[in-house]
DNA sequence: GTCTATAAAGAGATAGAC
DNA sequence: GTCTATCTCTTTATAGAC
């Protein structure tokens, strides 16, 4: 990690630039949805560059994945131990998983919508393969929130409450990625929350759906 | 739709062999990455036979995803109806929206796991752009479902339905499309649910979602 | 570190023979 | 309806001049 370099007006280093256009593309796109020439056109820099400072397009990939997913998963297990800590409760923990990706919406360059895209692309796209870093970590989360939830609903067995958790990253991801449609596709009527909104409504929604008994009905 | 032509052993027309072909590769590895090449291989026909048949590759994604989503939506509105009218409450309303998904399983001539990733794909590639009949099918179930849960839930917000009805969306769409990989990353723990469990669980914790209250803790 | 030029492979599409 | 052959464009990657 070189340079704490920060990207001002759009102009910065070439490499800076790269990482810049890439995560403004790929938010659109996908990492599928974008070539080597639409990333060097739209940072302003020349085809070779991007095999030059990293290797190859894939890469490239790899670090931009990774600098958004390694934090968000670091900062889980991190809210989730003071969470446990503190003693707190299925709203707690459920928030100590969903918040971080908030978190990195101040502390990263590109804008909010398309943080939110570009996070659920990394998230989402199954086809590229994750570095061992990532791996672990969605893994050591896994275990960590799992383990927390058994322990304040021990009424939940183990298997159902992978089901449940696995339900709970569909609500986020889902909202990570097509959040931003819902307004247009309601002709307006889903109104404009603003993020910390959003959060409450979706950590209610979870805490609900992991607190639900089995055939609960009105 | 001409024929009903059955796939028996992997022997039938070209034109059926090329469907079923992009509809594995396609489950497997999304719409964009599988080229004319890779599809035509695998079916065993010559390159220029989706141009022949279909027009082009456009047409032939166009076909498939229509042919997934259609019924789906259409089922949708006709539970949804039926439920309605032996007044059904949020259950029998979620459930209506969710188990079209399973129906079309049996209907399918693709395998019941590949089949769910495949579904998945077709509803979450925002890349393609939707037919006419496909974006009012979704326009469609969306005005009608928001309607109807509104009308059971009067204490719930329009906004807010839009966004628990979109949070469902996103249980049911992660679940078809990664569902699968549950097993392998929780090493076992989650088990091996039918998909009658897996539904009721979508159920379970989608209708308690949907009766939340704002900010109710455990 | 940045450029041009080009290699090498793969993409979608089609003309024309059969 | 199916084939071969080919066109045209785009892709990633790199060699070598500056």
């Amino acid at each position: 990690m070189s340079g704490e370099a920060t990207l001002e007006g759009g102009r910065g280093s070439t490499k800076d630039r790269i990482v810049e256009a890439t995560e403004r593309l790929v938010a659109e796109s996908g990492f599928e949805g974008v070539s080597l020439r639409d990333i060097t056109n739209a940072a302003g820099v020349n085809v070779a560059a991007v095999n030059y400072h990293f290797g190859s397009k894939e890469k490239l990939y790899e670090e931009i994945q990774g600098r958004y997913i390694n934090p968000v998963n670091r900062e889980r297990l991190e809210r989730l131990e003071a969470v446990l800590a503190e003693g707190g409760g299925v709203r707690e923990i459920l928030e100590a998983f969903m918040r971080p990706f908030l978190s990195m919406v101040t502390r990263s360059r590109v804008k909010e919508k398309l943080y939110f895209k570009l996070v659920g692309r990394c998230v989402m796209d199954q086809n590229m393969d994750m570095s061992d870093e990532m791996r672990e970590g969605f893994e050591r989360v896994g275990e960590a929130y799992i383990q927390a939830l058994s322990d304040v609903l021990p009424e939940v067995a183990r298997d159902e409450m992978w089901w449940r958790l696995h339900f709970c990253s569909g609500v986020v991801d889902q909202t990570l990625l097509y959040g931003g449609m819902l307004k247009e596709f309601t002709r307006g009527e889903s109104g404009d929350p603003d993020i910390e909104t959003s959060l409450s409504r979706i950590v209610d929604f979870c805490c609900a759906g992991l607190l639900s008994k089995k055939g609960e009905t009105r």
